[in-house]
DNA sequence: ACTCACTTCTACAGATCGTAGAAAAGATGT
DNA sequence: ACATCTTTTCTACGATCTGTAGAAGTGAGT
C-alpha cells in the first residue's frame, strides 16, 4: 500500500473524522493552521485518489470521502505487514509478546466472540 | 518508524536472513543480479544505520548486521500502526474481523500462553 | 454575457532513494 | 618501506515523491 505524506496524512485524518463526505473547502478551513490555500488542498485530494485512499462525487461542490475508515485502514496496514513476514506465526508471537494487557484483553474478547 | 525503500527493503531481507553479521561484498554478490557496485551497497548500509536498522563492527572488513530481526520488525510496525489509532479497539476488531482461520488460531495459543 | 466559485493543469522546491565515482584509509606482498 | 589492492567514506546526481500554489479552464447564477 502506498503510504502518505504528513499533509496527506492530516487530510485523511479530516475525512475520517467527518460523518461523511466532506468539500474541499471544509478541509481548507479545518486545516486553517496551515493557511493553505485551496488548490493545494485540491492537489492532495487528487494525490489521495489516485492512491486509492479517497474519492470523490461528481456533485458540482466536489464532496471527497475516505475509501475506508481509519479503523479498516490500520488493520489492512496491520495485516500487510504480517502477510509480508514469512513466518507469521513468529511475528504474531512477538506483537502478542509486546502488546499491553489492555491489548491482550480486547484480542481475547475478539477472539472469543468469533468462536 | 522510517520506512524503507526497494533497495533498502532487498538488502535488509539479506540481512536478516543471514545468520550474522556480513560484510559488504557478501551483499553484493548476494544481490549479484542487480549489478550493484559495491559502494551502492555501502551507501545504502549507511543509510540503514542512519535510520536505525543496521549496524556495524568495526572489524575490518565491517560486518553489518539488522539490529531487530525480520520478526521483531513485522510486529514494531504493526504496533506503531496500531499504537496510532485513537480507537485501538476497533481496529483489533477489524484485524481480527480479516484474519485468516490460521491466524486466529495461532493468537488463540499464543494469548492462551500468556495467561 | 459576466462574474465568481470551483476544478483541473502545470510547476517548482525540498526530501528521499537508487546509483556510483573520487578520495581517503588500511592491509598485503615483496 | 613502498607500491598496490581492498575497503571505507565523501560527494554527487538523476528520479520520484510531497508540499505548495499559480494559471487556466469550466460551470452556475444573476
Amino acid at each position: 500500500m502506498a503510504s502518505l505524506g504528513e499533509l496527506e496524512r492530516a487530510v485523511m485524518d479530516r475525512l475520517w473524522a467527518a460523518d461523511g463526505p466532506v468539500a474541499a473547502t471544509v478541509l481548507r478551513d479545518e486545516l486553517a493552521d496551515r493557511g493553505l490555500a485551496l488548490t493545494t488542498v485540491h492537489t492532495v485530494l487528487t494525490r489521495l485518489e489516485s492512491k486509492g485512499f479517497v474519492r470523490h462525487d461528481d456533485a458540482r461542490p466536489r464532496r471527497f470521502a475516505a475509501v475506508a475508515t481509519r479503523e479498516e485502514h490500520a488493520a489492512e496496514l496491520m495485516h500487510e505487514v504480517l502477510g509480508q513476514a514469512a513466518d507469521r506465526q513468529a511475528v504474531l508471537a512477538r506483537f502478542i509478546g509486546s502488546a499491553t494487557a489492555g491489548e491482550a484483553a480486547m484480542l481475547r474478547a475478539l477472539l472469543a466472540d468469533s468462536d
